[in-house]
DNA sequence: ACCAGGTATCTTGCATCGCATGGAACCAGG
DNA sequence: CCTGGTTCCATGCGATGCAAGATACCTGGT
C-alpha cells in the first residue's frame, strides 16, 4: 500500500461499500449464476468496490442463510468444483426494491455534496 | 410498521447509510457550524438519510475524538446552549477527498444495477 | 414556589457489516 | 510424492447505525 492517497481514499472506499455491496453481489447473478471467485473478479474489475474474499464468502453465507441465493454445485475444467449462486424469488424482490431506493439515496448524497448549505431561511434563531 | 414495503425498504436503506451519513453531516458543516438537532432535522427534510440522535451524537462525539471537528457552546433564545460543530482543517480535507471518491463509487453501483451481465466474454472456461 | 412540556445533549448495549488472516479441499504436472 | 494453482469457507476484530434511556436547561401555567 502507498502511504499517499491509499489511507484516506481507502478509509472512504471502505465505508461506502457498506451494505452497497450485498446488492451489487446480488445485481451480478440478475441475469446468470456466479460463482465465488467469478463475483470477487467481476467487483475488482468496477474499481470502486474491490474486495476480498473473506468479505465476499460471509456475505454469501449470510445471502444464503436469508434465502436470496439458492446454490449448486458444477464441476470445473480447471480446478475444483464451482459453488453456483442463483438469485430466488425473495433475492429478485430485494435487489429490485434496492434498485428502487438507490436512485433517492444516491440524489440526496449528491445534493449534500453539491448544495451549499447556508443558514437555513426558516430554522434557527435569527440573532 | 405496515408490513409491506417498509421492512425492506427500511433495511435496504438502513445498510445504505453506513459509512455515508459521516461525509454528509460533514457537508452539512461545510458552510457554517452547526448544532445536533440542527442537523438531525437537515438529514430529516432530505427524507432518504433520516436517522435518530442515537446515530448522530455518537457520530459527532467520533469526528471530535478525530479532529475532524470542533465545538463551542453558545446560548439559545430558545431552550439550553447548543453545542456548534465547525469544520478543522482535517475535516475539511475528509469532506473534499470523499467528494472525490464518492462519483466514482456512485457511477459504479448504477452501473452493476442497470448494466445486463451476461456471461463474460474473456473469462470463465470457454466450455 | 411548583410542575409540565419542549429543547438539547449524551450514554449504554445490541446487531450487523467489511475485512485480514488462516485453513481446507481438489486437480494437474513434474 | 510433492509443488502450485484454484476454489471454498471459518474466526476474530474494529467500526457503525440504532433503539432506548438518562440528564439538563428554559419557559409558562397554576
Amino acid at each position: 500500500m502507498e502511504p499517499g492517497d491509499s489511507t484516506k481514499q481507502a478509509r472512504a472506499a471502505a465505508q461506502l461499500r457498506k451494505g452497497v455491496l450485498e446488492y451489487c453481489v446480488l445485481a451480478l447473478m440478475r441475469d446468470r449464476p456466479r460463482y465465488g471467485v467469478e463475483l470477487l473478479q467481476a467487483l475488482e474489475d468496477s474499481g470502486a468496490l474491490a474486495t476480498s474474499q473473506g468479505t465476499v464468502y460471509p456475505l454469501l453465507s449470510r445471502l444464503r442463510r436469508d434465502d436470496l441465493v439458492t446454490t449448486t454445485w458444477q464441476e470445473s475444467t480447471s480446478g475444483p468444483p464451482r459453488r453456483y449462486y442463483a438469485l430466488t424469488e425473495s433475492g429478485r424482490a430485494a435487489l429490485e426494491e434496492f434498485t428502487r431506493v438507490w436512485p433517492g439515496f444516491r440524489d440526496a448524497v449528491d445534493t449534500f455534496l453539491t448544495t451549499p448549505h447556508p443558514a437555513h431561511p426558516s430554522t434557527g434563531d435569527p440573532a
